[in-house]
DNA sequence: CGGGCGGTTGAAGTGCATCAACTGATGTGG
DNA sequence: CCACATCAGTTGATGCACTTCAACCGCCCG
C-alpha cells in the first residue's frame, strides 16, 4: 500500500519497521483530515492543550508573541510531523501555531496516544524517539540563535530546511520552495525583516544562493553549510539498535 | 519511607500518584550512585550514546563548544532531573554534560528504559511528560535567547533557578546558592562575562539583587520577575486529567 | 487604476563585544 | 608567614553588527 501511506506512516518507519496492526494504529490518527489555509492559526498560547496533530500537508510553525509586539518563531513543521507534543505535561498551550500556507493537518486526543502507548511498545518508542528529536531541532536552533552571525543564522536555518526536505522529499533539489516571508524569516532568527534583506542580497552577491519570492536555490551547497558551520547530526540519527529489540 | 526517597521519586510525583512497584522500578535506577566531582565530564559531544543519568546531588550543565573556542550552555540540571534524554534517538551524543559543582549520579542503560516502559504505563507516561517538560523549558531559554536584552536575559535565567529551586526544596529562600561564575552565565546567555557583570552591577545599583560568590539575594524577586517577562506557566503545570487514567 | 504588502536601500543610532589594565580573593611553595 | 602565581571579577575606551526610521519600488489583486 506504499502508494496510500500517509505522511506520518513515512516518517515513523525511519525509526524502526511497523508491524501491520502498527500501521494501521498510526493510520488510525490520520482518520479527521481537516483543510487549513494559509495564516490560519491552529491553536493559540494559552489555549486548552488536550490534542496532538499531524501536519499531512502544508507547513506550520509554533510561535510565541512577545509583549513588544515582535513574534518569536520557534519550530518549523514539515509533513509528516507531529504538532504538539510539548503540551502534553501541560493543561495549556505554551505556544500557538500557524500555517505558512495551506494545508492538512490531523487532530487526535492525548487520549488516542496513551492507547497507542497501550498497545504498541514499538511505536511508544517511536514517539518518546520523536519527542527527543524535536528536542534536538530545537537544541540545534538555540545555539544557532545564541552564537551565530546573521549570516550564518540564515544560511543554517536555509540549509536545515534543504536537509529536512531531503529526508521527507524522495527527489528534492537545490532548487525548493520556502513559504516564509523575509519578515517570518526574521521573526524565526531573532533578526528584522531589514536585515534579512541585506543578508540574503549578500549571498546573491556571492553566489551562494538566490532567493526569488518563495523559491530558494542552492547554488553552492556545501559552501553554504561550511558558512552556516552546519553539523547534522542532529537530523540522521534513527533509533539503531534498539529498533531491534 | 518518605525519608529515603530519592530525588526521582518526589520529582516524579508531581506527575501522577506512584504505586509501590512504581517506586521499586524507579528506585533500581538509581541502584549504582557515582560520586562526580566539579568541572568533572558525564560525557563529551560525539560520544557513544546508551545511558540516562540521573542527578541525585549537585548542579550539572549540558554545552556544545563552537568553532570559535566559545561554548554554549544548553541546559541546567538540578538534582532530580533525567540527563540525556535528548540522545535516546541517537547514537552518538549531541552535547557534552559537565558538573557546576560536586554530586552524585546514577547511569542507567536505554534499555532499562525500555524495560520501565513495558513494566509501567505510568511510568511510560511520566517519562514523556518529562521530556515534554524539558522541551518547554529549552522553547522558554530559545525566547529568552532570541528576543531579549542583556539585563532581561540574566534576570530570567536567576528567576528561572529560584522557581526551580522553590520546587524541588522545600524551604527555599530568597538567598540562595547559585555554583555559575560569570563565565558561565555569559555561556548560557551568549554574552560575554564583562557584560555579565556590567549587568550584576545594573542590578545591584537598582536594588534588585545581591550577587556575592556563589550566592545570589533576590531584593525584589517581583521587579525582577517583571524586568524579565518572566512567564513561569512552563515550569507549573503537571499531567493533570491525564495521570487518573 | 489604485492600494497594499513584501522587499530594497540609505543614514543614523545603540547594545553589546573586544581589548586591556587593574583589583582582590585563594592557593602554593620557600 | 610572607612572596608569588592564579583565577574571578571590575572598569574604561573603542569598535561594530545589527536596529531603527524612512523613503521608495514592484508586484499582485481587487
Amino acid at each position: 500500500m506504499s502508494e496510500t501511506d500517509s505522511c506520518i506512516i513515512r516518517h515513523f518507519r525511519h525509526y524502526a519497521n511497523l508491524t501491520e496492526s502498527d500501521e494501521a494504529l498510526l493510520d488510525s490518527l490520520e482518520r479527521e483530515p481537516r483543510e487549513v489555509e494559509r495564516g490560519e492559526a491552529l491553536w493559540q498560547t494559552d489555549d486548552p492543550a488536550g490534542r496532538f496533530c499531524t501536519l499531512s500537508k502544508g507547513w506550520a510553525y509554533s510561535f510565541r508573541d512577545m509583549e513588544d509586539g515582535s513574534r518569536q518563531i520557534l519550530e518549523i513543521y514539515l509533513p509528516g510531523d507531529v504538532i504538539g507534543l510539548r503540551e502534553f505535561a501541560f493543561q495549556e498551550r505554551l505556544a500557538g501555531v500557524m500555517m505558512f500556507d495551506d494545508g492538512v493537518v490531523c487532530d487526535f486526543p492525548h487520549r488516542r496516544l496513551l492507547e497507542v502507548f497501550r498497545e504498541s511498545f514499538t511505536l511508544s518508542m517511536i514517539f518518546f524517539a520523536v519527542s527527543s528529536q524535536q528536542q534536538a531541532l530545537l537544541t540545534e536552533r538555540l545555539v544557532n540563535l545564541a552564537r551565530r552571525s546573521a549570516r550564518q543564522k540564515v544560511a543554517h536555518l536555509i540549509y536545515e530546511m534543504y536537509m529536512r526536505l531531503q529526508r521527507i522529499m524522495p527527489h528534492a533539489t537545490r532548487r525548493f520552495r520556502l513559504p516564509l516571508s523575509q519578515q517570518q524569516l526574521g521573526d524565526a532568527l531573532g533578526l528584522t525583516s531589514v536585515h534579512i534583506s541585506r543578508t540574503l542580497s549578500g549571498f546573491r552577491e556571492d553566489g551562494l544562493l538566490i532567493r526569488e519570492r518563495q523559491w530558494v536555490e542552492l547554488l553552492d551547497p556545501d559552501a553554504l553549510a561550511r558558512e552556516a558551520e552546519f553539523a547534522g547530526r542532529y537530523l540522521r540519527d534513527g533509533l539503531g539498535p534498539i529498533a531491534g529489540e
